[in-house]
DNA sequence: AAGGAGTTTAGAACAGTTCTAAATACTGCA
DNA sequence: TGCAGTATTTAGAACTGTTCTAAACTCCTT
């Protein structure tokens, strides 16, 4: 099962992190489920409520570190709070107001088309597409 | 030259806000040129430095009220900070960075084609494309 | 002109995030 | 296995953007 690998300690080393026992308890709680946003509260609310207490600061260390390496995504859809995304892939995003929710969804079916340029001097970097509904 | 109106008074009043000196003189600021994006730190600035100071807390409620009425669009690109839009029609933005510049771009040219239907019980509101750029 | 509701303001409060610096844990090497 | 050295964690302080409070002021109606 490529890809899916459980070995959290070595997920984390290859990513040139230490293999702590906190982040190694946060890497569990974020990549062995299926693809999640979670907020830097929410999983500190998650990870209290288990096993392993781990400080907030370390919570919001550990998914800028997680982030900077390559493993998470960081959305921005709503002011004052920022989303992490385990899904690193080309996805967009339905977004729940007044819920906070985030659904992701597969880019490869949707097409743009018509963009302009980038302006003078700019080089693309991403495209977000955020769908804004309510209930 | 209808829909660029400099009668600011008489356009707060149509929009249910009494025409104050504090929001003639941001409304000027905002509305007497082509289309703008600030932040509130940046439209205070902008209105110290002219001859009306006004409190930042004004800024701030004078923005929220512009944008309730219809005034003003908020937009959400970068984690800790909101830009208001003096472009309420559709349009979608360039976001370049690290410079926290937006440009707008007409969304009449842009084709979205095969997004997914909003998710069981929520109705579309609506659709933004950040694309984001470097330098 | 007066009354009363709406608005402005300074400063406090708040929420999310980052920083500080002291304690602790991991790692590589003896 | 033990140690030294560096990285990490932590509690709490600090910081940033935004909202709230409540007293002073202003706009509007009569
Ligand atoms: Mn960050
Ligand atoms: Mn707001
Ligand atoms: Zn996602
Ligand atoms: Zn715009």
């Amino acid at each position: 099962m490529p890809g899916t690998s459980h070995d959290f300690t070595a997920r984390l080393r290859a990513a040139g992190l230490r293999p702590t026992r906190q982040r190694v308890a946060l890497a569990r709680l974020l990549f062995e489920g299926g693809s999640r946003h979670v907020t830097a509260e929410s999983l500190h609310v998650e990870v209290k409520s288990a096993q392993m207490p781990v400080s907030l600061a370390t919570v919001y260390n550990a998914l800028n570190q997680f982030r900077d390496a390559g493993l998470l995504r960081e959305v921005v859809v709503a002011p004052g709070r920022s989303y992490f995304d385990t899904n690193t892939g080309h996805h967009h995003h339905f977004f729940v107001e007044p819920d906070g929710a985030l659904h992701d969804f597969p880019s490869d079916k949707v097409t743009i088309a018509g963009l302009p340029a980038p302006p003078k001097g700019t080089r693309l970097s991403r495209v977000d597409v955020i769908v804004r509904v309510r209930r």
